[in-house]
DNA sequence: CATGAATGAGCATTCATTCAT
DNA sequence: AATGAATGAATGCTCATTCAT
């Protein structure tokens, strides 16, 4: 992660002390433990600080505001998946197209279904404007690590086309994420995954496989 | 939309006069402009009273409160595209798995993207967990629609199999959000819409089909 | 009731056509209902209007305001009790001290009592400000009722003090309202009957048995 | 007073520091300034935190909204007058029937109007439905202090009987309160104080005394 | 006369943020 | 560094009252 934030969302300092550095991390897991407990609307920074067992004060002294400490904890659980997702596709050395399409399905979808909850928590933060450029940026290094995986594929000749890349990861995120959000299908998971496996595999046989069968499309 | 909302998400009364009826026009086309234009957390009833030109005081002659307005143009907003989808869908007579395809991509893809604006409005208006059912409903819808389009298809002979329609909706509505929300992609729509066409032939068919029916694509 | 209200207390007009006094009935005892059923603090025009079964135009074509629907309620429950008070003082010719005793607290009580409800809204509406001179002026006919009649008592010698008249009235209704506003003790009603009619009893001849007595307090 | 009124009544949080403790009483003083100059319907928390010459966000850190400041003031002054009266009954230890009535008499007097103005107010606060616990509270304190200095009184052989100490109580407390609130007869209080000694004197008597004791008075 | 749509001042309450201690 | 009291702009919402139809 080296974006360049706006100032307002940077930390104000770089705790040096160890106290101060445990003092940075309580408000961090506070934060997120209100916005799973209560919600975006219910995250105050009181709230926060009070979780966090240190005063609204001291919450100050390293965040500049609210929304710094949304940025903080956005950053931090989209780097997580991101890192998984990269670890699992940089290991696969000489994979089948099948073996790409699952790997990065199963990937994900631990990444995202570990925690169901904190994933929902997410896309809810994620939907400030403010994040827009940070989903962005990670979206970007999932088409990355995708894409260099796809090259080390055997059935795949070429640079995979951005176009499929792109596609290909917006429907697996896009997708897995409008499962999760919609609580009525809460139950359907384990058979969403096997989907989203077999279309991962189709689409990418159809995209690579021999014969001039881009040229058809 | 049958639904049958909360108390107080519902309208307060009907207007009986024409003037009534004008002013709730104009109430429910600012909600939707300052949606746009401000985003959900500046969504306040003064603002958008303002914005219509009429009183906070008349605003809540009409609806019981914010919640209600945003319910109202959300509900709206997914009537639409569920309604184009719905008369889509059900046009096709004897459609071919990539006719189902190709329909169904396309008039999602022209509801959504011609008004993008409004669509990422929507988007940020339905992650209330209020609308929560509502979004759920017409997923519903949708999956209906598409679940009686491919019963038509000559190349299904069962019924579609539900973690198949599912997972395909989910595809094409999750996707088509993660392109539309992503500020960077938004260059990439028409290539977008190609791929997601074609994964969605290649899901089909490899959903639907027994053997190497690709010679009739 | 011959009391000159401020102005805006007034009503604004005098119906003279039948339907206009039907409106103004319908209008007045919708004041009254609101009044029991919601409360002091849920009375509001616009409810009262459709209580009524007008619309809130029509209400303020008769009253000038809220303030003198609540005026014009008091008035006329308060003047209810002093015709009855005046009444039954005036029908006892020849009365004992006991008599006196026994009918004022009798007719007091029972205009009280007879719905209690209605008493509690009535001492609610009477705490505004506005309403103090027309609360005075119904004690007035009290006092007055009660003085002309033990007046005309043939253990009471002279024209009964002043003191003693107003002790005897503001014991009487406060401690009637003591215990009317008092859910606690409203089984308590019968209890305080008989008790308030001895203690009557046991002042009213303290005060005016032959023998100088007077002249020890 | 060990009642224990609805979370959203009690005071959100007890001030540590010296500078909080002065703002606290400064918004509580305030409370009761504002009632006084202007009456219920004027007491709103914007006026009260002005008057005390602190923010609205103040106000609200210890009081939970404007119910909570009504019911510590109405506490309070309740309290106040409930206390002195179980003092001085406490402290009479072989009292005659004629030292009971005085003493109540005198101490209710002296609690009420040394300030009438104060107890005009509370007259008006406790209207409101969420004080006529307290209000009830304070009578049966009143009533057991007035019982217990009864029951030491050597005339008074037996336990007194609910329904006399009730209506004694009902009828000093309540007849105050009308004279109280008459400002007509705000110039009669001397007078009033008098009456409502012989007819206390009066009343106990009778209901107490064997036979014509009014010799040891 | 009656209607009811429209008004807007006013109220209760929240919460991000500052700063004296 | 940490505290927490204080701030006050901003928000959702009510309701007495007016006036064009």
């Amino acid at each position: 992660m080296t974006l360049i934030p706006p100032t307002r969302l940077k930390p104000r300092k770089n705790p040096v002390q160890a106290r101060a550095k445990a003092t940075v991390d309580a408000i961090f897991e506070a934060t997120a433990q209100v916005l799973l407990s209560e919600g975006l609307a219910r995250l105050t920074t009181n709230h926060v600080a009070t979780r966090a067992g240190v005063s609204i004060g001291t919450l100050y002294q390293y965040f500049p505001g609210k929304e710094a400490l949304l940025y903080a904890l956005v950053e931090q659980l989209l780097d997580q998946v991101a890192c998984q997702i990269e670890e699992a596709c940089a290991a696969a050395e000489r994979p089948t197209l099948d073996d790409c399409a699952a790997l990065f399905v199963e990937t994900y979808f631990a990444a995202k279904t570990g925690d169901p909850e904190k994933a929902r928590a997410l896309y809810l933060a994620s939907s400030h404007l403010e994040m827009s450029a940070l989903v962005s940026r990670t979206i970007v290094r999932l088409q990355d690590a995708a894409a260099q995986m796809l090259r080390r594929c055997p059935e795949v000749r070429a640079a995979p086309p951005d176009e499929v890349v792109t596609c290909w990861v917006a429907v697996v995120t896009g997708g897995t994420r409008q499962i999760l959000e919609d609580t009525n299908s809460a139950m359907l998971l384990p058979g969403f995954h096997i989907e989203l496996t077999r279309l991962s595999s189709a689409y990418l046989r159809s995209a690579f496989s021999s014969g001039p069968k881009r040229s058809d499309g």
